[in-house]
DNA sequence: TTATTTACTTTAGGTGCTAAAATAAATAAA
DNA sequence: TTTATTTATTTTAGCACCTAAAGTAAATAA
């Protein structure tokens, strides 16, 4: 009887020593069981039915024997090859696929670089159903199984019904997407905003545990963002949440890339800069000046760092059209901390006292309250890493009854 | 053995089915059962453990006998006896009192003309307690006990400390009183910003039940917000996320009440309103002209609802300010409903078209989203009806163990 | 060798749920 | 007026968990 399971306890203390042990490596039981508030009993079973399941192994005892009396501890640890995961980062003229093992690891990753603009949406659904074949074909032997897919997408994208509503990178709007994929590769498929898998890579850092709300802002060619609201990225009603980049600093101010005027995005982001200064001084050529290049970009910051006062005057501008969004950020959000993140980051010591300046001017002592405002080293694989966790995360259930079904029978 | 309870099925059922029973009022064993996801088995069960702790009783049939055929159901319902809870509401120059009952509703409720901002921390202290020592001695016959005090106070206060962080209608900051209240009366005391309370009864109406991300708009002296994500209250890290009213219109915009230039507040709250329209027109005379009466914004309202140009412009203005703020707010939060309340909407129908206007001239389609926006009408004892059903529902467990202690023994 | 310490497993017992059976209390039909 | 039917509630039996305590294993220290 009682065939209908309403405890979910069981499964709940599976998925979280399974979640311990992607977080924290090879565990001992008795360990998993003080780190999760469950009794060691609880835990022998448990393990002994991973063990069974193939989704953890224990780890042959090390040759330097651990120090001090007792039984020595037996530790276990996820079997890489219990599963993986493939996560796509879709930006402006490049697309990069990873793949992750069970355990979190990355086993591959390679860039490659496509017209993304010029793209309809059939194309890229046959884009990613190639690039995705060739990736199962050639470097998924040995996983047990692929256990989902995660399309982080710059712009705004629907997890909820699987389409990509719009992004920087694409030239049509409104593509479904998910359902495709996890028809053709028989697995779930996440679609996740770009700033979304960095800021849960972010609070994963020991430095930022302590933040359960968290807003990252990513510079770049645009101005993303996300809201971890107690460590959950926030997504709105329709996933068009947290677009920072287009709340505004001024009313009929600078021509926006979304059409509209005054948007934050268009006095910060790498276009908006690289426009500014083209009004003002001999810029390094070459590329589209609507798109400027990583180079280009970085020779301009170089200008302004080394004390040119047209340059100097340009980045001040966006120091404090970023500090009036932060402010307006920190009145709605209240969060623990911002994190400024993004390849724009490069430019962030010539924005950073007028930003700060605009805050304090924006806002009185109790509402700029403690949020920490700092910024953060950018590394371009952070998105994909990200990515892995969070299709990792959301699939651990399937993988488990999944797994759980082929031994039972 | 196992004394300690990991499972906690059987309190989260119990309060699930006292908290159905305070929103459906009397319900039957098998429905309870159905709403909840419960077999009849354990309501039965349940019930009667609540039967004899004295917190539900069982209605006596119905005189007009049921339609159908069956045995008829019995119906239970909570004890309304079995406790009560007082919500304080603190305005500038005014507080309420309101006595509400287990089952939620007001048992009385009482006015108090009070010079607030003239008050020290211990005179509020002083006088708080004084009244609510009146309000449990007249009162409270009765009730089985006093589970709970909800001060519900305009401004920014940390619920989780329990101090007053900073309140228009008070003249001191960083006021610590949910401990003081709580050491005298004996009881939990809840600190609610006051907007809070009047989302969650809004939240709870059938209208806005599919609109788990919601923002509510207050109007009036100042400008207050609530923003309730997945049906709670959003606090930020210190109790002052949601402060729409100093998000900011215009940067070194118009002088605001926090100090600061530009904040929307400076435009479209009451003192706002009449500040500019002292400017242009002979306004009714008498008061504070900082601190306008509800006759004087009422007639304002009539001259700008009346065609007169100088107020139409004023109202425009406003209009157009809370405009942008609502696109920002619909930028970073893409919440299912605005809704927009408060005193000052009597106002509304002057501003509408401006703000709807700013709204569309700031936002491009994909992040206007399907957010609805809406008014609605204002009362001013909704607030303590939600702090009355935020302290009820903050203090079931409480109450549910105080009952269980006493007949267990 | 023996005692001690620590890790892991087994056993015994408790909580809480559900399905099914039993009971209760009504109306409809014969 | 009795009997059948319908619906609500309670009782019973059994399962899936978990934990504490007892038992076993595997090391070091004495």
């Amino acid at each position: 009887m009682a065939l209908t399971s309403t405890d979910t306890s069981r499964y709940d203390n599976t998925l979280a020593v399974i979640r311990t042990l992607r977080d924290q490596g090879p565990v001992a039981r008795v360990d998993l069981g003080a780190l999760n508030s469950i009794s060691s009993a609880t835990v022998t079973s448990i393990s002994a039915e991973l063990l069974q399941q193939g989704l953890i192994k224990e780890r042959p005892p090390e040759t330097p024997r651990p120090t001090g009396r007792g039984r020595p501890k037996t530790l276990v640890e996820l079997n890489p090859q219990a599963a993986c995961v493939i996560c796509i980062k879709l930006s402006i003229n490049e697309i990069q696929l990873v793949v992750g093992d069970f355990s979190g690891q990355v086993r591959h990753s390679e860039h490659h670089a496509v017209p993304t603009l010029t793209l309809s949406a059939d194309d890229l659904e046959t884009l990613l159903k190639e690039k995705i074949s060739a990736i199962c074909a050639q470097q998924l032997k040995g996983f047990q199984r692929l256990a989902g897919i995660c399309l982080a997408v710059q712009g705004v994208v629907s997890s909820q019904s699987g389409s990509i509503i719009w992004s920087p990178a694409l030239s049509f709007r409104n593509a479904p997407i998910s359902a495709q994929l996890a028809d053709r590769f028989h697995c779930s498929v996440l679609l996740e905003n770009d700033a979304n898998c960095i800021a849960s890579v972010l609070a994963a850092q020991p430095a930022y545990v302590d933040c359960p709300n968290l807003v990252v802002i990513m510079l770049g060619y645009g101005i993303g963002m996300s809201v971890l609201i107690n460590g959950v990225p926030y997504l709105g009603a329709n996933g068009s949440a947290a677009e920072f980049g287009h709340s505004k600093y001024q009313p009929d101010g600078a021509l926006c890339a979304c059409g509209k005027r005054g948007c934050i995005e268009a006095y910060a982001s790498d276009y908006a800069l690289y426009r500014a200064a083209a009004d003002h001084i001999a810029l390094p050529s070459g590329g589209d000046s609507a798109h400027p290049s990583e180079l280009q970009m970085q020779a301009l910051t170089q200008q302004a760092l080394n004390g040119d006062p047209a340059m100097q005057r340009i980045y001040a501008e966006a120091g404090r059209a970023l500090g009036y969004g932060i402010a307006n950020t920190l009145a709605l959000f209240n969060p623990d901390l911002v994190l400024i993140t993004g390849s724009g980051v490069r430019g962030f010591d010539a924005m950073q006292a007028t930003m700060h300046h605009a805050i304090d001017e924006a806002l009185v002592a109790e509402l700029r309250g403690t949020t920490r405002i700092e910024s953060c080293a950018w590394d371009r694989d952070m998105t994909c890493m990200g990515g892995i966790a969070m299709a990792l995360h959301a699939t651990d259930g399937e993988t488990l009854s999944e797994s759980q079904a082929s031994f039972v029978s």
